[in-house]
DNA sequence: GGGGCGTTGATAGACGCCTATCAGGAATTG
DNA sequence: CAATTCCTGATAGGCGTCTATCAACGCCCC
């Protein structure tokens, strides 16, 4: 069985291609009741537009911007890099990926980008703060017929088009149950840094840890978390004053970024060995401290997957054709110190 | 920039679209001089024909078949399933995908249906025993120039252009890690079981297993491999007699399929809970058996991902593309028993 | 110098869809 | 009923490539 062409649809309902089109396209109005019997034939005849022919067709080239967080978190120069290839390889496709970078922590400069950023594109990915602000910039930007994906962090109150990430509340509860089952026995305190609070994702792993932490691990005993804000730095000094604070801290779970700052604070404290350390996302410095033993378990997310599912997901949506939701999931990728030789 | 077209390298190397065409494509005989001119013409202007275009020009279809292991286990199923659903979407982009299921312990049967595929198909994905006869037959069919891509299993000695699935001696190092760290502080044995010692991720995952194991947890006593055939029947009678042999067994590993089995013998014996049960594969059944407790982690892989992979490669063989290495690596996919809310 | 071969050019038609234009018929309005 | 406006059909041309055919040219050989 060949697959049905728009002549053939035109055929069985009767009418020309041109009108066909038109119905298809909503190029211009058509009488509600021819408009249905070209829908019965589409339905009837199974027909779906062959899209590598609609792509050729349509010179026109898709204009989609990726707007990430600036600054030395390493995760995020890694998206970066990988939009920058992948801007590259879907350059010969009539796909253009521009990039922006912007302070993560300042919802009203991220806002005025995206605000910015205006109708020359199809679609926009970003690594949004869940803030009123930001929400509000989504939604302007959806309405004026911009398609908006989230990445990596939601924000769900938002007409988002799509979420392309993991699933950030089961990466908290599998840090609580590698913890308390690292842990298991053992009686003390366990430590939780965050980067900031109005990111969603952070927000979502700190709860399903402690949702799990509570539930399944009485003997061990959270302590309230503490902010880092995704900096190296920031997050030595951090972690520098948990230890002093706890010497009784024998796990600690880093939600944000800056790990390495917390695997230095820990090894100053020679406490690498005695502290079950889990940090999120695989990177050089991460993984030298996974290697060395001073992180244990390495939660992390393949950035290379997320931005060109978030491309799929974009040409999908200005085509106006639907996505098939399995392939768009991004799965949790756990390292655990053993991989040291799995290159990556 | 727009990108060069076929006129464009016609043009630049002073002959004739056709002649470009037939040196592109070998179409007929092209003078050495004038061939070396247009391909420094294509290098010169970077041409990459358009793929859109050209698979809408040709008219052909790809023909691909999945060679899968027949049977009842449930992950094998579940990449059927997918195979399936994918052959489905793929039908409109003129990919034609058949599915067949062989024996797989049974290396003349495979070597059979391999031998008899014959040369309608441009590629074949194939679940393979490592064996002599199969590989001759994969051999084969690369010397007839069809593709052929293992799946899941790997058979390294061959001249397959490609293998998909995960790292299995990392999944098996993996696990060894999370027992040895689940097991902290305990002394005791941890049995193994196999499904076949001719399955290659088997044989690799109980390799990278021990080699942790032996090297980084002295106080666990690795019992030697049981085989289990990958079938929850024979895999619950093994795992009862290695119960009954040594009931200081504190630790599992299942290396293949039929876990449930495993897990039902646990549960029969009453140490479900004493007994830290490392498995593969997610699906209804070790699903049900984390969630329960009989099984402490899962370790998996996403079939889904698999199969696409799979199409992927196969049709950038054939269109003898190259392919973009990281987009096609496949990650383990880890699962702790608190992760039952999570959907899949 | 006629026949044959090897090489190249020119060009038409297809793949399936999009875009645009023009003309004619239908329906609506005053 | 005439003048609009609204719908619809027909069709041409294009997107970039492939496939196929035919003609033309140079060259070699007998």
């Amino acid at each position: 069985m060949v697959r049905a062409t728009i002549e053939d649809v035109a055929e069985a309902a009767g009418v020309s291609v041109a009108t066909v089109d038109r119905v298809l396209n909503g190029r211009a109005a058509v009488r509600p009741k021819t408009a249905e019997r070209v829908e019965e034939a589409v339905r009837r005849l199974n027909y779906q537009p062959d899209r590598l022919a609609a792509r050729l067709a349509r010179a026109r080239e898709y204009r989609f911007c990726f707007v990430l967080p600036e600054g030395s978190n390493a995760f995020m120069n890694a998206l970066a890099d990988t939009v920058t290839a992948d801007a590259q390889r879907m350059a010969q496709e009539k796909v253009a990926i521009d990039l922006r970078r912007t302070d993560v922590f300042d919802p009203q400069a991220l806002a005025t980008t995206l605000d910015r950023i205006g109708t020359v594109y199809d679609g926009v990915a970003v690594v949004a703060l869940d803030h009123p602000r930001v929400r509000e910039a989504i939604n302007a930007l959806t309405d004026r017929g911009v398609q908006v994906v989230t990445l990596v962090s939601d924000v769900p109150s938002s007409r988002r088009a799509h979420y392309v990430g993991i699933d950030n509340s089961a990466a908290g509860r599998t840090a609580a149950t590698l913890m308390g089952r690292y842990l298991s026995g053992c009686k003390g305190k366990v430590g939780l840094i965050a980067g900031s609070l109005s990111l969603r994702d952070h927000v979502e792993r700190q709860f399903g840890f402690e949702q799990v932490m509570a539930g399944d691990f009485p003997n061990l005993e959270l302590l309230p978390v503490r902010e880092g804000r995704d900096d190296r730095h920031k997050g030595q000094k951090v972690a520098a004053q948990l230890l002093a604070d706890h010497p009784d801290m024998i796990g600690l779970y880093n939600v944000g970024a800056g790990s390495s700052g917390i695997a230095a604070a820990l090894a100053q404290a020679g406490r690498a060995r005695e502290v079950v350390f889990i940090a999120h996302e695989l990177t050089d410095d991460t993984r030298r401290a996974l290697i060395d033993g001073a992180i244990d378990i390495i939660i992390s997310q393949d950035a290379g997957h997320e931005v060109r599912s978030a491309i799929r997901v974009l040409m999908s949506k200005a085509d106006r054709a639907p996505l098939v939701d399995s392939m768009e999931r991004i799965r949790i990728d756990n390292r655990a110190e053993s991989e040291r030789v799995q290159e990556f």
